[in-house]
DNA sequence: GCCAAAACATGAAATATTACATCTTTTTCG
DNA sequence: CGAAAAAGATGTAATATTTCATGTTTTGGC
């Protein structure tokens, strides 16, 4: 509790809320929030399950995961500062997905009726949340063609890709996901992305380390994107 | 233009808009609209193209296309009625992807301002707009993952459970598409849809000829479906 | 109705992918 | 710290898939 004061004075989703409702409509979300830490492997949000709560992510990073007939499957990764929750909260609250913390994160549940009434009088704020999840949409667009028409390669180099650019910003990262979960990402076998990511290293397209992974040469990594 | 007159009374979507937006704001909508005939293989919307309108499908059956660095794909099948190009309305009217008409098609042009105006002024209106992108985007999130972490086997029997639950509702119809469409709606090559069908044939779970199809064993493809 | 183009079909060879068996290294936890 | 479990690595055999070559059938204008 002492640390929700302390972290809502500079709380990203305060800042972009100030810019689109009013005092008034805050003070009645943020009494309805509790700060919430998650630890790595930790469930955020359960499939299946029916939540009356939303997530603003502030730290940490996230996968999204949907439980196949008991095979697991990776949908996407995602870091903070995010909201979480809005796909399943258009769908009758009824998740989706599973969201899993995949590092130590941090995070403020939001009471969904709250969220909802502001939701409606505030014609700017739906507009954002809409556009949030047309970008989720398409994001989840690209991993989809990505994954269904490309071979093996060109989908782990998209991973790649997608890490470096998206989540860590970088060409040196240290692997949040182990080889198991990278093959439930890219729907394929681990050895195969054992293997794949050995290639790429041999190739001097990455230099690999256990999980510390430097991307050498990107035009060569998208150029196996797109024709891998 | 005649047309246009004869179908407006009884017009779906007029229905729809009357249990959500004033008469007022339905015959704004209404002078904006023109009414307008699609041929098989003609594209409604084109990928990257900006648009400003939306189309409300009256008649017939469309592909969603994206054309991957050359490579044509389908990502779904969609029948009228129903509303084309919501999810580019939202991506600033930058088309995701093509609609192309697989059968001759009849819809009215709706115009993107209008449009506008009236989801911003009726929150129910917009909250129902929200609930079809929810849809479209949970269709989406299956054949994503029916596509992603399937076996062709798979893929393709559920391509078959779609046309046969979502389009036709029947277990028998007329294939609307040709099988290297079927191999780009699966991410297969054309011959693996060839033989996939006349395995299935041969299995006894469905019936072919030519472009005629029966599901025999719903069952059986179901099975095929998850384990394929 | 005829011709050309497209769609459909088939089999064999080449390639990609998985599954399995086994081993080494790293991580986790009492 | 040390044992057990998980993760990572590697090679091989089995399977799935594509590519290619070729032939037949259907479709769509003129």
């Amino acid at each position: 509790m002492p640390l929700k004061t302390s972290h809502c004075n500079s709380c990203l989703f305060k800042t972009i809320c100030d810019r689109t409702i009013g005092k008034e409509d805050f003070d009645d979300l943020y009494r309805s929030t509790t700060f919430q830490i998650f630890r790595k492997g930790e469930i955020i949000l359960r499939q299946h399950m029916k939540m009356s709560n939303l997530v603003f992510l502030h730290t940490g990073i996230v996968k999204f995961c949907y439980n196949n007939y008991g095979k697991d499957i990776i949908l996407t990764i995602d870091k903070a500062p995010t909201l979480l929750g809005l796909a399943n909260y258009l769908n009758n609250n009824v998740n989706f997905f599973s969201i899993i913390a995949i590092e130590d994160c941090e995070g403020c549940m939001i009471d969904e009726d709250v969220f909802q009434r502001i939701l409606t009088n505030n014609p700017s704020f739906a507009l954002q949340a809409l556009n949030s999840f047309t970008n989720m949409f398409r994001q989840s667009m690209q991993s989809f063609i990505s994954l269904s028409y490309n071979q093996v390669q060109g989908r782990i180099a998209n991973i790649l890709v997608f890490l470096s650019k998206h989540i860590y910003e970088s060409s040196v990262f240290r692997l949040p996901l182990t080889r198991k979960e990278i093959a439930q990402f890219a729907g394929c076998s681990t050895e195969n992305v054992i293997n794949t990511l050995r290639k790429f290293d041999h190739d001097g397209i990455i230099r690999i380390n256990g999980k510390e992974i430097e991307i050498l040469d990107e035009k060569g990594l998208q150029l196996v994107c797109r024709m891998g």
